[in-house]
DNA sequence: CTGAAAGCGCTAACAG
DNA sequence: CTGTTAGCGCTTTCAG
């Protein structure tokens, strides 16, 4: 069934002068009945609302936007959407825009700044109400474009370093201190690291080597993966770990992935976890909570980062830092 | 550091206008050489340039596509984030889009059509170049804004219906029965099913009772489990069928996910996979590849659905429908 | 309560 | 090779 040809001359969408045409108004009246903004009559309403239905009007927002003065548009990017992380930070994020009648427009950055760079220019010439985006670490051109846009910009999951406006996360640093604490109080004597390259994954695994130092020890091996942090990447690099270094009491990764795939190379191996091996991970994932050992961990407010950061960037407060925290989860593994 | 006031009356972002002001020429010719396109001295480039980048100019793109036809903006709307199935959906287009100079908009519906409605609206008025949809279950609404657009829309992943314009996907009532002739054939006798309310799942379970029905068997039990497809719900289904249903041989899994949390419960019940009880599910995810024992599943070419539906968005192709297939893969859990 | 007119910032003919 | 002139479709004064 095909929906009847407009009649109008022009061949594209209907646009408001079509739908003033036909309810016999102004253009300009049609557009505050359709905005429900100033006062008209009762009767020029409907007409005006029936023959924008009947055309199939889809206001232009284009045109509207660059009529008014800015967007309800947000920016978000994200430098991957497999890793547990981040689709929480959009979850987050989006549920309080959507509520507030903003859209927000999803990117990717697949962990590459030169490519983070691209898609902020990109973003920033659609004139958004604000832009989310991960981390601290950016290129210089990156920042000078989003601090001369003078939109909101909010930097979201990690506090330690410089902001360019508002920042709501938790720090990694500490984080990584804290896991060493932990396993340092548990007693484990022989501590090693499996990670990624991530710059986030690092700073954590900066705070935890310190902490062992400041316990008067020091990591007994460690592996660092290329490329993003996965369960593959976990499992593959326990594996390399183990090869070159046996005599460990615990493993901490650089996040639940990770850790889950560690873990799966312990159950294929015949590794008995937490007796022989001991594992703790970082970031609270739903999947490390259903293994048949749920995985010791340290739970960030994914969540909540992205609402609180969103709620900032509406609220129009001053540039500010938002700590968050983290909680230390002890599952099975430990 | 503070970026130097610009030289210029206004208070907001730097206009073509500024620009070409500043490189003293007009209007048009700044905008040709910005956008290298058309014929313009060495000259008049190194001005213009550099006068942008001191300005710190952005385009605005509202008033670029207001004045010129078409965005090159392509709306993505999939139901989820977080399973495995939409993220390479997703990856996939992507790669295409970005590669062909096209920024996508995505956005999550959470499985509610009448969201999807909403944003189906919402992207409309952005004038996106195409569409790209999940599956061909929408409101009628949805369909019939979706056509009157008059874009491109490509609906991804499912064929198993009546499609708008391009679709793009298999079958999955032919995945499932594939999934029941395999289990038919591998001679398993007591057959259960665990799913989730999913449209496509739907489809997956009925060719699978039809496979078992053609060779004169059925359903042993099943449990469908509302809400997402998920490590819980595979689970928590699985525990549930065999409360109520314990002498089972194999169970088919709604997706990998499902399947997961299938062989977690196993695993933590001391239930031996395949021996006790064999486990198949669907997709084909990199988690399940990775477990102590493999998965058996059914791979979707997630990817290449969401590639070839790029492709075919841009390609102005006819209206058409493209079957990508499955395949089984054989693990270590049947 | 309503309509006419003036742009928003840019692109796309057209003349020079 | 370059500048001038109209719009794109809408919102926004500002008079009726």
């Amino acid at each position: 069934m095909m929906a009847p040809p407009p009649s109008k001359s022009s061949d594209g969408p209907a646009t408001l002068a079509d739908v003033a045409r036909a309810a016999k108004v102004g253009e300009s009246t049609a557009s505050r009945v359709l905005r429900n903004q100033g006062s008209f009559s009762e009767d020029v309403r409907t007409r005006v609302l029936s023959a924008a239905s009947k055309l199939n009007y889809v206001p232009n927002r284009i045109a509207g936007t660059l009529a008014s003065t800015g967007s309800r548009l947000v920016g978000i990017i994200i430098p991957a959407v497999t890793t547990t992380f981040f689709p929480d930070l959009l979850l987050g994020a989006n549920s309080v825009l959507e509520g507030a009648g903003f859209q927000s427009v999803i990117s990717v950055t697949e962990y590459d700044a030169v490519r983070e760079e691209k898609l902020v220019e990109s973003l920033l010439s659609w004139r958004p109400a604000g832009i989310l985006v991960t981390g601290l670490e950016h290129t210089d051109r990156t920042r000078s474009m989003l601090r001369a846009s003078r939109t909101r910009v909010v930097e979201l999951g990690d506090i330690d370093g410089e902001g360019i406006d508002i920042v709501v996360g938790f720090s990694n640093r500490a984080a990584g201190y804290a896991a060493g604490q932990y396993l340092v109080k548990r007693d484990f004597r022989r501590i090693g690291y499996v990670g990624n390259q991530s710059t986030r994954a690092g700073k954590r695994y900066q705070g935890f080597k310190a902490a062992l130092v400041d316990a008067g020890m020091t990591l007994a091996a460690e592996q660092i993966t290329p490329g993003l942090a996965s369960i593959k990447a976990g499992r593959d690099g326990l594996m390399r770990l183990l090869n070159r270094e046996a005599q460990l009491d615990v493993v901490y990764f650089a996040n639940d992935d990770m850790a889950i795939g560690g873990y799966f190379h312990c159950l294929s191996k015949g590794i008995a976890v937490p007796e022989q091996l001991a594992i703790l991970g970082h970031n609270g994932s739903d999947e490390g909570q259903l293994m048949p050992h749920p995985l010791s961990t340290i739970r960030a407010p994914r969540l909540a980062v992205g609402q609180v950061g969103a709620k900032l960037l509406l609220s129009g407060g001053p540039a500010q830092v938002i700590d968050l925290g983290f909680e230390l989860c002890e599952g099975m593994t430990t």
